[in-house]
DNA sequence: TGATCGAATCTAGCAACGCTAGAAACTGTA
DNA sequence: TACAGTTTCTAGCGTTGCTAGATTCGATCA
């Protein structure tokens, strides 16, 4: 038995390099320069390794993605614990949002940009994917008023996925992003308006 | 003058039809499937001809995505205009958007997923860039109150693309459409709340 | 009308990509 | 020490974006 788990575990460990590596290179210089060639070769291995381990690229990046909700969901919940009233928890947590995208570009794109097929509203998502998703509800939840909270959550995130991916393209100018950040949350706690 | 001329405007159409063609397969079977070989032979022509018209692949689909941004300003004008109040008007250019964003979906994708290289938030942006940014912000403007107009502007241009760009990556659910543009909306035009 | 020269276009090919089949090497067992 | 099974690698396939050099085309002049 010690055998195989010693084999289990290195292969485990290879796994898991493969991953890190994948994502660091990434946010070097780029998903374009993740390429099955490079990746081997940092790792240390030959191409097929990756196959035995991955069903193929994109199942790295998924992979990488995955690792990237799960910290986004620790961020997010240590940003809430830290808040004292609920509109104080939505700008801790719309404030580490945008931060963790600033912060981590090609994890970013690997969650929202390169992965198309990762499950996500249903109930085969991913744990990570849905911690991370909870977090953005259960900050929302206190306020949402006469709101229905699954859209109240659904609305908010997709506030703060927006200003991340257009900051992100340069199409929100940098400066000022503070400012811009507490307008989104000005709005997002606001009692609503009606038409 | 007249045979140059002919050439220049041969030369023109052709221009317009690697752009209109790159479009139509992008949209009929995704960008994936717009690889210059394919395109060259729908455009009954040979490779080389795309790079005596574009600096490369890339050009392409920026050239694109600027006659997307210009059918998406025309669209939020034909909305804004049809509106009555202020709010009603935010209403319909955020309708308009999301619903612009669902129909075209290659098209978005090319506007705000594909092309990086376009500038936005400089005076070097083309044109229909920024026609489209002022169609949002015009319609915002009239709410703004104490917000500075632009910074409202650029919030609600996020929060709407945002949502276009969960929904389209089948990361919210694509029932209670109208129910999470409307809260969207209600928040957008909402008075804001403080912290 | 026919030769010439420049421009437009094509053929052919390069390097790099994701991925895989079959050979080689390595590991544990008898 | 020979064998069996797994692991890993070498080599290569088809496709990608892009380009150099050959070729064809067309306007201009003798």
């Amino acid at each position: 038995m010690s055998i195989s788990g010693r084999k289990e575990r290195e292969r485990a460990e290879r796994h898991e390099l493969i991953i890190s590596t994948a994502r660091e290179l990434a946010e070097a210089e780029g998903w374009d320069a993740v390429t099955t060639r490079r990746l081997a070769e940092r790792i240390e291995y030959s191409q097929p390794v990756l196959y035995s381990h991955f069903a193929g690229k994109d199942a790295i990046v998924s992979a990488v993605a995955v690792q990237g909700f799960a910290e986004l969901a620790t961020a997010l919940a240590a940003a809430r614990a830290s808040a004292g009233t609920p509109e104080q928890a939505v700008a801790a947590v719309a404030g580490a949002y945008t931060a963790f995208g600033a912060a981590n570009p090609a994890l970013y794109d690997a969650m929202f940009t390169l992965t198309t097929d990762l499950p996500f509203a249903t109930a085969a998502a991913p744990a990570p994917l849905r911690a991370a998703f909870a977090e953005i509800a259960d900050a929302l939840a206190p306020l949402a008023g006469e709101r229905d909270p699954g859209l109240y959550a659904e609305v908010g995130w997709g506030a703060m996925h927006g200003m991340v991916t257009l900051t992100r393209a340069g199409r929100l100018p940098a400066d000022q992003r503070e400012q811009r950040l507490a307008l989104l949350v000005g709005q997002l706690v606001a009692r609503p308006g009606h038409i």
